[in-house]
RNA sequence: GGGCGCGUAGCUCAGCGGUAGAGCACUGCCUUCACACGGCAGGGGUCACAGGUUCAAACCCUGUCGCGCCCACCA
């Protein structure tokens, strides 16, 4: 019996079975069209003569899980591409992961250690092998993770750093550069990691602030006559002491200038040099110099003649204590680690009276951004890139305009770095990467190539080569992702087509690392700038704006996100959050919010259905004669205007807050309501059926309008509204509808004013929600009067009125309410509380008498009507008329309040 | 030491020359036949501060205070 109810409630009027369940269940449908998407093509429809749309994704690390950061910078992807898909595009959005050399190294090495084998013990080419399996078995999670967020990437044409086409194309790029001069080898300081034991960049290189100490030594003169004091943060470097350096015009140490000094524990003798480095207001104005561990003191060395092959070295790749060439370091500090290094020398310096003074001091001090240990300036060999020659015409494609960062305060910040670039150290002393094709012979000599036939062909058929056993930085061939990804260096249709990219959205934290890379080799090796448009985003912050990390605990997962809320809720909140240039503080409310929303418009499809409201047939819209639904149409057009403007300028929250707006506040609250009247209380069939019509090509629009943000439940909506056989909306057509009709606006604009203003005042005056009252208009010109005839049913339907008549008013108490020349009368008498209603339209009236009083004031000022522009003095003209003309009314309504 | 950004309703943020907006939170009413993840109505802001430009400033300029971020070799 209930089984039967409920069946023939799930049966509508036209015989189709209810489709649209009762509650919206995000995980199902995410699921289902996804797939369904992916296996059917539709995210890269065939499209040769439609204007290209590309976008490149910043290939997240194989290593990598899905967190904040990246279901923001990808939902704004996914935005825009679905967007423009909709328009009509070729879109394209290139998608991959990045071989992410040390983290991927890190996570294999700590696998095997849990197994206690060493990389070492392997062997580099059993190590590499290890990595692929690695990969092959738990790589790429984040590519699942991406599908789940609705990417609608082209997976087909996925790609690796490391697959075979793009190695080539970094090999290639590596040998041209090489040619051309621009990539080098050189032997100077580098950022050495000491737990990595590799190089890396200046810019994996974080600088902090710890609480540190200053030593004040005394350096003993070789000839017996003196001493001269020194400072410094890192005592346990004067092991490697090649010189004191003081000012050439600091008169106290003038006649130092040239003598030696006998340092202590090594007894080395080393020069007195002057140097403009030494400050003479700092310290004592002396300064010990160590060519071999510190960047200043390298290039003090350099100026004081040594040559980087004789500076001393007192660190091997751990930063343990070695042997200088001049063997003058005693054995027991041989092996020790840097820091217990540098207690022994403090301590062997106290005891033999050495040490003058010890302060405390904040110290900057230089830390591996992965590997979170302090770096260690070491002399080595290594590959540079020569930047600043490759930064000069990636700076003139910003300044020309060819291509344009989004917000445009990027550009300094991109100017800035560029302009002070400094030799990108590139080699890594890794096995995971792309191998340096350079190859030695026995003296040493570089040989750059392809391959190693190639290499031997330039070294001739006797050399015994030996293969450069480093590898390049990830972010060297991270530089080359937007033309490797399209098939470069073959000379293919998709590259020409594809490059430059459209847009490259990513945040401003890589803009060094990557997308100033990607500029130089773009523009390098393709001619021009690789994207138009490069959108820079914030971070993604807690809810107290704290930066999310793993070590606070403060990171929220976004997949959490998506199985509590649905992952078009969590799209929807990164988009709507998104504006240009701020950081978004996530908070899990705020996704909850758009959950609801996306309920909401769950059940506004569920209303339409049981109302005999389906999928329109026309994409423009149809034709209509009632002003509801030629309002609501020219809604349609106002709103794809705002979003239209909105993708145009990148403005993400706009977009959001448009559509949102539209689907609540204008279909769902006054639309559907406003249809009503004509669905259920028996209207003429016309107005029926034409109201079905423009209410289901509404619908549409708002599923076509929302795709971009919400892609699941508009898609579920989209075939549970009618049966569109294969048609999906994720290659539907974008409205391009832009009737607009200011006559059925006014009128509309009108009604709810009208709905308003009574709602208002019958809540004001506590008048019980359900009662029906007649209402009583005056003074309503011949227009009003046509206009409430006309919508009559809808407004005794929102106004609660059980008539409405033209006819004077029964004396005695009542609400006024007054809409334009119109005053509306709710007879109230023996249950209104007349000083409650004197008192609202008091209120009511003050205000507008304000407002009148102050637009007199401007008009009156003489310098207002002359200088202004026209249309602000009309305007104020116009309210002024208005405002004084409601006020009068409202007084009268009172004078006759008595 | 340079550079950038921010300070608008209790909170998170739009607005960037014509006398203040949204979401959430808050208050009152409503189990009205799409939706209580809801409906209707409402309260709440000297737009950090001080000067200046302008007929008109939250919005432009200068300075002050507070808060963030980035870059930089003070040994």
């Amino acid at each position: 019996m209930q089984l039967a109810a409920c069946r023939v409630a799930a049966m509508l009027a036209n015989g189709r079975a209810m489709t649209i369940d009762k509650t919206f269940a995000p995980a199902e449908i995410e699921a289902k069209w996804y797939s369904n998407w992916e296996e059917s093509g539709k995210f890269r429809p065939e499209r040769p003569d439609a204007e290209p749309f590309t976008i490149i994704i910043p290939p997240p690390n194989v290593t990598g899980s899905l967190h904040m950061g990246h279901a923001l910078d990808n939902t704004l992807q996914d935005v825009l591409i679905r967007y423009h898909r909709l328009k009509g595009r070729d879109a394209l959005w290139v998608v991959g992961t990045d071989h992410a050399g040390i983290a991927t190294q890190m996570v294999v090495e700590r696998q095997l250690a849990e197994k206690q084998i060493k990389r070492t013990d392997l062997g580099r080419e059993k190590f590499v092998e290890k990595v692929w399996e690695w990969k092959a078995e738990s790589g790429g999670a984040i590519t699942t993770q991406l599908r789940r967020l609705g990417a609608s990437c082209d997976w087909k044409n996925e790609r690796f750093t490391m697959d075979e086409g793009f190695s080539a194309a970094v090999t290639k790029v590596f040998v041209d550069l090489y040619d051309k001069k621009l990539i080098y080898r050189d032997k100077r300081l580098v950022n050495w990691d000491p737990k990595f034991k590799t190089a890396i960049s200046d810019l994996e290189v974080e600088t902090v602030e710890v609480q540190g100490k200053f030593w004040h030594m005394s350096y003993p003169l070789a000839d017996g006559s003196g001493k001269i004091s020194v400072a410094t943060t890192r005592p346990e470097t004067m092991l490697a002491d090649m010189a004191v350096a003081v000012h050439p015009d600091d008169a106290r140490y003038k006649a130092l200038i040239g003598k030696e000094v006998k340092l202590p524990i090594t007894g080395r003798l080393v020069p007195i040099v002057a140097d403009e480095h030494a400050d003479p207001e700092l310290g004592s104005g002396a300064v010990k110099v160590t060519p071999g561990h510190d960047f200043n003191d390298f290039e003090v060395g350099k100026r004081a003649g040594f040559k980087p092959a004789d500076m001393l070295n007192m660190f091997d790749d751990e930063a343990h204590v070695v042997q200088t060439e001049d063997g003058l370091i005693p054995e027991d500090y041989i092996g020790m680690e840097r820091f217990a290094a540098r207690e022994k020398v403090v301590a062997q310096l106290e005891a033999e009276s050495l040490l003058e003074q010890v302060e405390d001091r904040v110290i900057q001090t230089p830390y591996g951004d992965r590997s979170g240990v302090v770096i260690e300036p070491w002399l080595t060999d290594q590959w540079y890139v020569d930047a600043q020659k490759l930064a000069i015409p990636a700076i003139a494609a910003v300044r020309d305009g060819k291509a344009k960062f989004v917000p445009k305060t990027w550009e300094k910040t991109y100017f800035n770095w560029m302009e002070n670039i400094q030799p990108w150290c590139v080699s890594r002393q890794l096995w995971w990467g792309h191998q340096i094709p350079a190859w030695y012979d026995e003296s040493g000599k570089p040989y750059v190539a392809e391959s190693e036939a190639k290499a031997r062909a330039l070294a001739g058929p006797d050399a015994r080569l030996t293969r450069d056993p480093d590898v390049l930085d990830t972010w060297f061939s991270s530089a080359l992702w937007p033309f490797g990804t399209l098939g470069w260096p073959e000379d293919s249709d998709k590259l020409k087509r594809h490059y430059p990219g459209s847009v490259l959205v990513t945040g401003f934290d890589i803009i060094f690392f990557w997308v100033a890379r990607m500029m130089m080799q773009g523009i390098e090796f393709m001619g021009q700038a690789p994207f138009e448009t490069v959108y820079c985003h914030g971070l993604v912050r807690d809810a107290s704006g704290a930066k999310m990390s793993k070590s606070k605990g403060n990171t929220v997962d976004p997949l959490e996100l998506i199985d509590q809320y649905g992952a078009d809720a969590l799209r929807f909140t990164m988009t709507a959050m998104e504006t240009q240039g701020r950081d978004i503080k996530l908070s899990s409310q705020r996704v909850e919010g758009y959950r609801n929303f996306a309920t909401k418009l769950w059940n506004a499809a569920r209303f339409c259905e049981v109302n005999g409201i389906g999928a329109s047939d026309k994409i423009a819209a149809p034709p209509a004669n009632l002003a509801v639904n030629r309002w609501i149409i020219s809604e349609v057009a106002r709103t794809r205007r705002t979003l239209d403007a909105s993708m145009r300028d990148y403005r993400f929250d706009a977009y959001a807050d448009g559509i949102y707006h539209f689907v609540w506040s204008r279909f769902c609250d006054w639309y559907l309501e406003l249809i009503k009247p004509v669905l259920q209380e028996g209207g003429s069939a016309d107005d029926a059926a034409e109201t079905r019509a423009v209410a289901g090509w509404a619908l549409d629009q708002i599923l076509v309008m929302l795709h971009p943000v919400m892609p699941f439940i508009t898609e579920e909506l989209w075939h549970a509204l009618g049966d569109r056989g294969r048609h999906d909306l994720v290659t539907a057509k974008w409205v391009e509808a832009d009737d607009i009709d200011e006559e059925a606006s006014a009128e509309i604009d009108w009604l709810i004013r009208l709905v308003s203003e009574v709602r208002s005042g019958r809540s004001e005056l506590n008048v019980p929600a359900g009662a029906k009252l007649p209402l009583f208009v005056r003074d309503a010109s011949e227009a009003t009067k046509t206009r409430i005839a006309v919508n009559q049913p809808i407004i005794e339907r929102m106004c609660r009125a059980e008539s409405i008549s033209h006819d004077e008013a029964p004396a005695g108490g009542a609400a006024q309410i007054v809409v334009d020349e119109a005053t509306y009368v709710l007879p109230l008498e023996g249950v209104i509380d007349l000083a409650a209603e004197r008192a609202r339209l008091e209120k009511n009236a003050a205000a507008a008498e304000k407002e009148a009083k102050s637009l007199e004031g401007r008009l009156s000022n003489p310098a207002f009507v002359e200088k202004a522009k026209p249309e602000a003095v009309e305007k104020a003209r116009t309210d002024h008329g208005e405002k004084t003309a409601e006020a009068e009314r409202l007084r009268a309504a009172l004078a006759r309040l008595g």
